[in-house]
DNA sequence: TCCTTTATCGTCATTTCGACATTAAGGGCA
DNA sequence: TGCCCTTAATGTCGAAATGACGATAAAGGA
């Protein structure tokens, strides 16, 4: 029996931190099927084209992100026979986690394209095909992750403040941590942050010191959500 | 631009226990490409079939498994352009553990299957296609899950004493949890196991009480590595 | 100048961890 | 029938981590 060839997409889950709130960056489908419904950035995959690459290229072409260096990591792959009414196609999504790079969504491809908060659309209809349910598996995996990796920084652009980095924290798990047992931890995992010479005065008060992301991935001892 | 359809495969890293050591289920492949070397065992979604119905089925036909309703999860997704000569292959990875369902690999499709030792063949190049890489990932995804969820439990037949369980992270993480305070843990995690009235004197010595496996899916407080 | 604000460091009681001792409860064997 | 050997289960204790706070530091602004 001949197996069965199928149309394979990468659609893309991408979390970024705006103004206190986690949020997801969403296109308005501009044809059928769910024309003008809202939908995960992606496309499919080329002939020759790895999937990773593929990943990349609806970056940058529907994201306009690609300078930032992004964490990427592949999320999972959907495929449910009738998630696409067009016929088989199989999505393998990514997750990409980025600093804010502002408001208009440059470089687009489509139609339209804006943030959204993931609180409000959490178990939502309005979203094209089964996205609700990879962009509901994409927050979960940040809120995992956050607890034993250092991916927490990838949300914000370096330098950064411990305090900062404590709002992703309660951002992304609606808890805030106590800012003194935090600056403790963070600053005694080994390798989350490295320290620089400088400080800043953005948040009022007394100057913070700044830091960049360290070069730890695990974090020894984890992050605790209580 | 039309997309361009690709075949789409479901490949099972397939653990368990088995005389205190972690092993992998592996077929020896019958036909090109790499015909008579060791694989891991899978096969094409057939139109209509849902991706983790083709890991059920998979299971059944190629591995005689499916009975134990073993532990099955989605590991990842492999698709360079380049991993199978015959052309784009796309194949989702799945990661099943199971207790030990003896040797005789009964009700198997493939020409010859076995049980090997991972150890051996962590970076080996004995393995078709990519499949050593996508084995690596899936002993690694295990290593990391016994330290948070409830997983220890899916490798050993029920019921069964802490000490069997203890095996299961001794064999996994290649390192002896002390036998007192491995207890103490597992014993005081929530819904990690849960007691029964029998006791077994299998081990020798002093009978060990005997456990099922708890409702519990994360680990609190989660097992440490050191 | 002093007051408000935020950052950082310190304190301390409680809990957890890891190493180890002790007691419990069976089977084997003389 | 007793000893003895083996493994199971519970207990102990110092070290380390945790969580809830207090105290001090360093800026800007009234």
């Amino acid at each position: 029996m001949q197996p069965t060839p199928m149309l394979v997409a990468v659609d893309l889950v991408v979390l970024t931190l705006r103004s206190g709130e986690l949020e997801a960056l969403l296109v308005r489908r501009g044809v059928e099927p769910y024309a003008g419904r809202w939908a995960l950035p992606g496309g499919f995959v080329e002939p020759g084209e790895d999937l990773v690459d593929t990943a990349v290229r609806e970056l940058g072409e529907e994201a306009g992100i690609g300078r930032l260096r992004p964490h990427l990591e592949q999320l999972a792959t959907y495929g449910s026979p009738d998630r696409d009414p067009r016929g088989r196609v199989v999505s393998v999504a990514y997750l990409a986690l980025v600093p804010d790079p502002g408001d208009p969504v440059a470089g687009s491809d489509a139609a339209d394209a804006a943030w959204r908060a993931v609180g409000t659309l959490g178990r939502s209809r309005s979203l094209a095909f089964d996205h609700a349910r990879i962009l509901r598996d994409g927050v979960e995996r940040a809120r995992a992750k956050l607890e034993y990796t250092s991916l927490a920084a990838a949300l914000i652009p370096e330098p950064f403040t411990v305090n900062e980095l404590r709002e992703v924290y309660a951002a992304v798990w609606g808890v805030e941590p106590d800012p003194r047992n935090f600056h403790r931890k963070v600053t005694s995992a080994d390798g989350f942050v490295v320290e620089t010479h400088a400080t800043t005065t953005r948040g009022g008060g007394r100057p913070a010191r700044l830091y960049r992301r360290g070069p730890a991935v695990q974090l020894h001892p984890p992050m605790l959500r209580g």
